[in-house]
DNA sequence: GGTTTGACCCTAA
DNA sequence: ATTAGGGCCAAAC
């Protein structure tokens, strides 16, 4: 299995309404500085896939697409529709970590309450 | 094989 | 606080 397809598997686990970094997802995958690679990795995500690839977001809790075949703004509904609060300033879609971050460490050793606040 | 390419990230001004 | 600049590394050429 290459690297995208880990990538693939392991965005298919982020839970509906949370969000995960690109960062997060290559630490996951032992190469912490890979960040790239999964952006790379989601960019030719082949068509009619069922990857949550809108749950991926940057560092600083940004989307950082600007326009492909999948503009930032259908992320941002995208997410929207998972009950995620996204705002927006000036022009850039911003998701609140601290609220919606996926924390795979917690899910299962707490009853999955991982609450954070 | 070597080179280029990024849906990134961190550091230093 | 904001912004350049450079490092990163798997994949596609």
């Amino acid at each position: 299995m290459n690297f995208s397809e880990q990538v693939y598997v392991l965005v298919e686990r982020i839970p509906h309404g949370r969000v995960a970094t690109y960062g997060q997802i290559a630490a996951l995958l032992h190469t912490p500085r890979a960040a790239r690679m999964v952006g790379v990795a989601l960019r030719s995500l082949p068509d009619g896939t069922v990857v949550p690839w809108h749950r991926v977001i940057n560092s600083r809790g940004e989307i950082s697409i600007e326009n492909m075949e999948h503009p930032a703004e259908e992320q941002a509904n995208r997410l929207m529709a998972e009950g995620i609060r996204v705002g927006t300033s000036n022009g850039v879609y911003l998701i609140d970590l601290d609220m919606y971050l996926w924390m795979p460490n917690t899910e299962l050793t707490n009853g999955g309450e991982s609450r954070t606040v």
